[in-house]
DNA sequence: GGAATGAATGTAAGCGCTTACATTTTTCCT
DNA sequence: AGGAAAAATGTAAGCGCTTACATTCATTCC
């Protein structure tokens, strides 16, 4: 008597699909992928026939005879804290409602990994990727562009890039809210911006720092500028180091919210008053810095429009829409208690 | 004259790269799979061959061909907030460290999303899978056995469960944390537990306070429950209606450190001192925990030791070791300001 | 009633790779 | 130098699926 539990010890394919359902397996295929083509008989009998047998597709095998895999691919800095979460959740949602799926890797902020998960994706068959920030090796845009993978840069602006994108202005959202800092009073700035090397967003965001300052008629020389990991252990030693200068900043802009939440811990450490003694400006406006006390004024992003559009964007490229479309989205400034007028 | 820029306007195969280095394709795959099989010689012409044409494996084929993908899968409840992150983390490190790459999947907290997740990450070739918390349909543990696919329960244990999982005991921690809390005079305790019905951490965690409430000689009856996602919006929520009460708790215990951020942000918005006026706990520690003013007590639990061990059990699994060992591993309490004595 | 049409199904050729097995080349003894 | 053992390489059979094309069968129309 054979053993009741284990019905059958192999993983059924479609051969063995079509074999008991007693038709060919190019049916058994039509059934799975395109059920009109079939008459409704036969497709009972088949479709009786995969859950009996508990038949699920080999991916593999469909990619590799289909040449599609309805999966796209996203590679972002980090998981680990929400900068990029919120984005991406949207960016999910969307492609969910067109029966994509979604793959992601994450590159550590480091660009040879990122150019390494460019390729690990690609051959695992993403029909798309989505990408963070311009910066990358020509290489990776190189591989892209021969294997005929769509691709879409977000998470920042770069007029006539040529590449598809969808992000915003970095330079001027943080030119608006350096803006907004000086007209408070406040004349000694220092920033805590991310790597500059290797991260085109944290670029921009100095430059708009400085963009502001000539613009008030500050020097953009006078700016305390110090890079940090994205990181609140690595914001709470810049902020240290900053304000250990003989005369201190009265305000701190930060590269990131992260950055900003190590910077304003440290500053509870240090006991110091926030805003009182020292302003801090964050950037991204994730969920944490409406939790902080005091609340982090911040750049609020477009994280959910920017994965929505980039879902569209590339679900319409691989439809065949040309590739350059350049969207920018606007940023604001979200106002907490963090930042105030600069002390006398 | 061609065209200098494509240089060749399709995409390399392993038949490529083999016409071009001048051996057969078992050469080239043994170079790129199995390098020490293949002379030096060989192997750089193949090499540079690959990186002449730019050949990247096709992953669909190789996995139709090797029948293993060296990929393994987890699937997390959420990926909008860092509870998994940082075992997230550790897993992938460690699983970096063997060669495998990871592929996640999010759940949203809702059990026949988990479902479809293992099935589709198992079609797509995982050898394997990280889950968290034991409870999901039958179905779905019988599809692993059935697809022989090893598998790993983390963030819980579960003695005697009979499945190979790494975890710590949730009750226990939080009876733990409840009997200090207990210890410090108070009486009157509210809890904001997780969802109970599909979520077997938070049922073992509301279990943990009853528990201990019972050896402290209270009635577990009259402890205030109330259910909540994990979010901070609805942690705030749950907050205010818990503290709408004519005598409201002294202490609220949260089902984890987001809901319990959220019950801090509305402590601070209802302008209750704490842990002056009413004491606050989460669970977890993640960084936030640390970020929030005041410091959030809270249940930290071996996240990296969990990421890690997963990946090491996983491994061990894949090279035919047997199935059901379960590691617990101890959690222990992390000390801040948002717990103190009950007020008079 | 029979030809023309269209729907339903079947046949079989790959998709790009791995690997068992066969063959060739090299190495190292005696 | 001759030959056995070891190392390197080649041959070719699939892996499970999709799809162009061929075939069969039921309609429809004159």
């Amino acid at each position: 008597m054979p053993d009741p539990s284990s019905p059958d010890d192999t993983i059924p394919t479609l051969q063995d699909v079509a074999r008991k359902a007693g038709v060919s397996t190019a049916t058994v295929s039509r059934c799975l992928n395109a059920p009109q083509q079939v008459s409704t008989a036969t497709r009972e009998t088949v479709m009786a026939a995969v859950t009996a047998l508990g038949y699920a597709p080999n991916f593999g095998a469909r990619a590799l005879a289909a040449k599609r895999t309805n999966t796209f691919g996203a590679i972002v800095p980090t998981m680990r804290n929400a900068i990029f979460a919120e984005g991406l959740q949207a960016f999910q949602e969307e492609l969910g409602a067109h029966g994509v799926t979604l793959l992601v890797a994450s590159s550590s902020y480091r660009p040879d990994l990122e150019a390494d998960q460019i390729r690990a994706l690609v051959a695992r068959g993403a029909d798309a990727l989505l990408l963070i920030g311009h910066d990358r090796d020509p290489e990776s845009y190189g591989f892209l562009e021969r294997r005929k993978v769509p691709y879409v840069v977000t998470w920042a602006h770069r007029a006539g890039s040529g590449r598809s994108s969808i992000g915003f202005d970095n330079t001027r959202a943080m030119a608006d809210l350096t803006r907004e800092v000086i007209g408070l009073g406040h004349r000694k700035l220092a920033l805590i911006a991310g790597e500059r090397g290797t991260n085109d967003r944290a670029r921009d965001r100095a430059d708009g720092v400085a963009l502001a300052m000539t613009a008030s008629g500050l020097d953009p020389k006078d700016l305390v500028l110090v890079e940090a990991p994205y990181g609140t252990d690595a914001g709470a030693r810049a902020f240290a180091d900053v304000m250990a200068a003989p005369r201190p900043p009265t305000a701190v802009l930060c590269g990131n919210d992260v950055i900003a939440a190590g910077a304003l811990s440290q500053a509870h450490t240090m006991g110091l008053d926030v805003p009182g003694d020292v302003s801090i400006t964050g950037f991204d406006d994730i969920e944490l810095a409406g939790l902080l006390t005091p609340g982090l004024t911040t750049v609020a992003v477009p994280h959910r429009d920017m994965g929505r559009g980039a879902a569209r964007t590339l679900v319409d490229l691989c439809n065949g829409q040309p590739a350059g479309k350049e969207v920018e989205l606007p940023a604001s400034i979200t106002w907490r208690a963090s930042l105030g007028p600069a002390p006398d």
